[in-house]
Order: structure tokens, then sequence, then C-alpha cells
DNA sequence: GTTTATAACTAAACCGATTTAGTTACTTAT
DNA sequence: ATAAGTAACTAAATCGGTTTAGTTATAAAC
């Protein structure tokens, strides 16, 4: 009742590994053994419950089925539902998935990915922090396949699946003109990522060309590791000083939920003060009251367009176009209460 | 530039596999390999950037030093956090993570376990969907190491790390009293899951002893796949009939997000017309209005025993004595404004 | 001057598969 | 009668490490 493995099955039918070996990867018409010997060994590996060693296996034949998932952090939901989504997806495919965290902290991830090619993974699909250059040319470099998702680097041509984060933002802050709001704040954290930087490119330039004369431009910038404590102090200043905004939009769903809670602590009434939209959903952001509007991510998309590409690109077929792999998928404006509409 | 394998370090340096393999290891000293080879070899891997072959490595060694991590649904930001939580301390322990989703489904589970086998993963961290007795009854056969989180199978002794769900929503439902509710009804979801069972048991018990004589118990079940469509229904007969409650717990916090969405468009007042409470938390309970009171649950804790105690399993060493192996953790309180405190 | 011990290694088996390059025993063609 | 062809296999190399069981040269012991 131990362990069988491919010699004891080929011992006991006075066959060599060969022929078990072909046989069980589905090859042996192919090789030219009879039906005969297929059924016996064929019903012998399920009798006897035989699952062949994945290592071994990957061992020789130099690829794993495995692909390595990197993300800044899984607890947050947002990567949570994206990866969800890509081991689903890969597990379709025949994959299987090694996944970590980088936490946000680029030695971690530039290790991570030494680890994952240490152990074999056929292809990352990598989430960067984006301060990570050097590893990413690498990856190119040696022609390992890769593809990167919501964050990429924009001077280095790779794969990858991002969102439209200027367009995103663009359609907000639209809409919050179109509400009757004339002064916009935008509260976005201090970073280095594309991503952030579009998003308050697609706001300050949404709010210059598009807005009338007196608009203006406001924008608080909190440092990555303190926002929760200084987004009190931010909000306050924004929303109660002579100078103060009528809507207010947060750069992505955590800056939202602290300042949502900053701006219930301080009993600002949401939309009759200051509208209220964050890029990126959260879950609950339907129960608050009022219901934030948002703007949705594909995150479904983003993971099964991820593996696919991916995929493509490791057996080597392919069939994927090139233009194909780099994807800018569209957000959708998810429209509630706290911008003021009427519906 | 290419790669570098150990028998490259080894023909370079004139030396053999097993000097190269045995130092790297650090076990050059106890094998008496001279210092000066030591430094030799030690230099040449570092200047060329050697790094093993983890499948070569395991596959000789008959270990991984990886562990699966099998849960119901990586979407869900409880297992999210949990995940993210193992997969930090692993990394600590020097173990890598593979993780998968059973979506809940007691056949894809049972692959997985298999799955993970055949990757050779030294361990198993396991939220089952406690349908699959026969699985785990096998695993402690074969004396394979593994916990069982957040589920557990009561009619098997393993070991596992869960919390104490009978404790908390006794916790819960006796706060509800203490407060002057009277008709405390409580929703959940129809299932096998021994948590469940003791949430209910928990309710049930708590109003039947510690209630006064009028006390009585209003338990709503809904199934798995349809508590979203049923939810309001249930909640407008629970809520709004002539036999009415006066406050409502629900066993999760999945429930408890449709729950709120019902009561919110059924303009019921929190916790004027009903006190609400929900079982595990959920991130924005905060700034929901009112905001909700819920059960904590000790996640990051969760991970950590989880993972020192397969640890241990796997090392052998057994430095964990065994009835620390089998941990109910403590739940916390966190009372807010929806069961209608004062403060 | 031979045995014994020790330092500093190495050859080769092994982990459990896959795969290349044959081999053997028959048919069939010439 | 012999070469050529084919069906049905197999031996052995390979993947990249680890590990067991030596080997060799030199020093110390008797």
């Amino acid at each position: 009742m131990s362990k069988v493995y491919l010699k004891d099955i080929a011992k006991n039918l006075n066959l060599s590994k060969t022929a078990v070996s072909l046989v069980l990867n589905n090859k042996g018409d192919e090789n030219k053994i009879s039906q005969e010997t297929q059924r016996r060994i064929i019903a012998y590996a399920k009798e006897h419950n035989y699952v062949p060693n994945q290592l071994a296996r990957s061992l020789s034949r130099g690829k794993s089925e495995t692909i390595g998932l990197i993300v800044p952090n899984i607890s947050d939901s947002f990567y949570a539902k994206i990866a969800g989504r890509i081991e689903e997806r890969a597990k379709q495919m025949g994959y299987t998935v090694l996944f970590s965290s980088s936490n946000e902290n680029p030695v971690k991830e530039s290790w991570l990915i030494q680890a994952m090619q240490n152990r074999q993974v056929d292809g990352l699909i990598i989430a960067s922090t984006q301060k990570n250059h050097d590893d990413i040319e690498m990856l190119k470099q040696i022609e390992f396949p890769f593809v990167l998702i919501d964050r990429h680097y924009p001077e280095i041509e790779t794969n990858y699946v991002i969102v439209d984060n200027y367009g995103g933002i663009k359609s907000v802050t639209e809409h919050l003109f179109a509400m009757g709001r004339k002064r916009i704040g935008f509260i976005t954290i201090v970073s280095d990522l594309e991503a952030m930087r579009q998003r308050l490119k697609g706001y300050q330039d949404t709010v210059e060309q598009g807005g009338s004369p007196q608009d203006q431009v406001f924008v608080e910038c909190l440092a990555q590791d303190q926002y929760q404590q200084r987004m009190e102090g931010v909000i306050r200043t924004m929303v109660k000083s002579p100078n103060k905004v009528d809507a207010l939009i947060f750069a992505t769903h955590y800056l939202a939920h602290e300042g949502l809670r900053a701006l219930k602590k301080l009993r600002v009434k949401i939309p009759e003060e200051v509208a209220v939209m964050s890029f990126s959903e959260m879950s609950a952001f339907d129960l608050v009251d009022p219901p934030i509007s948002s703007v949705m991510l594909p995150m479904q998309e983003i993971g099964n367009a991820a593996v696919d590409i991916l995929v493509d690109e490791m057996d080597g077929t392919h069939a994927v176009q090139a233009h194909e792999k780099r994807r800018i998928l569209d957000t959708e404006l998810l429209v509630r209460q706290s911008c003021g509409n009427t519906t």
C-alpha cells in the first residue's frame, strides 16, 4: 500500500520504465506500444493509484508547469481577487501557481524573482513595486516569460496588463464637473508608481482643460506609511478651510477607506458638503451612507489576460499577437450616491 | 554568462561535485574540507551568482521546503489575510508556500491534496470544506504533516488552529441581552461546518439559558448558493413581521454584508429598530452607518500558529507539546454602535 | 619499518521521472 | 536466401543536485 513508482509498475508488468512512461504520457500510440500493453499499464496505474512525482518530472523535462505570482500584498482585496482569478485560470490551463508577496519591498521582490526561478517556475506574473528596473530588464534579457500586471515600467518594453488609470480618473473628474462641482480635490499618495502618476495626471489635465476658468487644482499627497495618521488633518484642511473644495477624489480604495473614516469623524455631509469618489472599488462601498461612487477595475479580466498571455509566451506558439500582449483595460464608472447625483 | 551549475563550479576549480555541494551546504567543516578550498568554492559561487536548482535539490533530498496551503477561497478577505500571514511566517522559517483554493468543493480539495503531495510539499495547511473526511483520515494514516485551520473535523484527532466559535457568539448574544434586547434573531447559512454548528449552538444555548423566560430563538438558515437572493425576504420577515426581532446576529461577515444591504434597502433603523452584530469582521464595518459591532478573529495568530505547528511536525523535533497543537483561539468582541450601546 | 590515524578529498549511486538511440523478432520484397 | 522494413519494445543517458562509501597522501604511533 506504499507509494508506487514508475519502476514498480515496470517491474510488476515485466516492462521497461520507458514503455510505462510513454503510455502514461499518452505517447503510446506514436511509439507503437501495443494496445494490449497500453491497456495493462493504464489499468495497473489506475488500480494502484499511481501519480507521478512532479519534481522528478519537472527536473527531467526542464519545465515545472508552475507559474510564479508576485504581488505587493496578498491581503489587499484587490490583489487577492486577482490572485484568485489567476489561480483558477492557471489551473484550467494545467498550471499550478506559486505565490508570494513582496510587501512593496523591491529587495524582497528581487529575492522572490530569484527564488521562483530556482524553483523552476515556467513563467512569472508580477505586480511589481516598480522599483526593480534591473530585474525586469534581466528577465527580458534572458527571455524569461513574464507578464506585468497592474503596474508596468513605461521605460521597458514588456508584456503587461494594466488598467486605464488616466482615463478612469478623467471620467470621474468629468462626472463631478457634470454634477456641478467646481472645486475638486484629489487625495493621493507619494509614489513613483506609473499608475499613480497617471491618475494624478488624469485629474490635473481634466481640471485644467475641461473646467471653467476659476477651476483649480487641489492636490494632497500623503506618504505611503503615514497616510492613516495624517488623513484627518488633510481632510480637515481641504473641507473646512475658507478655500475649501466641494468634491474629493481618492486615488485608491484604501485612501478612500481612511478618508471616509475621517469625513465621518468630522461629520462632513456627503454629498451635500463634498461629493466623494474613489478610484478602485472596495467591498462595502455600497453599504456606506451614502454609497460611494467609484471606478471599478476589471480584476477578473486582469487575471485572465495575464494568464493567457503568459501561457502563450511559455508554450512558445506565439499565437497571441505582440500588440495584444500590452493591454490597457478599460475601467467602469460606478455611480452611486456619494457624488451628488439625483437618482 | 549562462547559468552555472554545481558541476561547472567543480570542473572549474578542479574539485568534485561532492566537495562543492558539501561546502555550499555548510557542511564543509564537518567533512574536513580545508578552509582554503572552502574559501575558493564560496568565492566562485558568489562571483558567478550560483543558485542551486531547487527541484533537483528537493528531489534528491526528498523534501521541498515548501508547504501547501488550501483555502476555500483566496478572494475572501478572511482567508486572504490568513494566507498573507502564513506566507510571511513560512518565509521566515525558510519555507515557500504553494497555495490553492478549493472553492468550497470537496472534490477539488481532494484533488489538490493529491496534487500538492505530488509536488512534494513537506506539509499542508488546510482550511477544509469539511466534507473530505477520507483524505484527512488518509493524511493522518500515512503520518503526513498537516494542520487544519479555521475548520476542523471533530471526529478525527488532528492538529488544528480554530477560533472559539461557540464562545464568540455567546459573548455577542450576551452583550445584546445586556443592552436590553429581548428578541434576538440569528441569521446563518445551511452548512455542515462544525464552526457554523458551534455558532448556532452558542446562540441557542445563550438564549435558552441566559435570557428571561419569554426570550425565544429566532433562526434563519440560508442556502450557501442563494443567500444573496433570499436575504432581503428573510430580513423583511424577521424585522417587519408582527413577531419581529429587536436584534440580529449574522453568523459570518458576508452574511452581514448582504444583510446590511437589505436592511438599508428596507430603511430599517439600526440600532433603534434592530441592533446588529456580526461574527467575523469585515473591513469597512467601521464606516457603515452606524458602525457595525462584530467579533474579531485573530487572523494573524491563526496564521502564525498554523505555521509553527506545521514546522514542528515537519522537522520532527516535536518541540511543541501535542496538546499545544490543538488550539482554539479566543475571539474579541468589538463593540461599535450597531448594537445600541451608548458610548 | 610497518601499522594506524587523520586530513582532504572523490567516484559513483541515488532521487524519480523523460527521452534518445538502439535492439529484437517478425514480415515482406527481391 | 537475403536485405529491408516494421512492430514492439528496452538500455542507458539525462535532468542537477545530495550522500554514502571509499581513496590517497601524509603524519604519528609502536
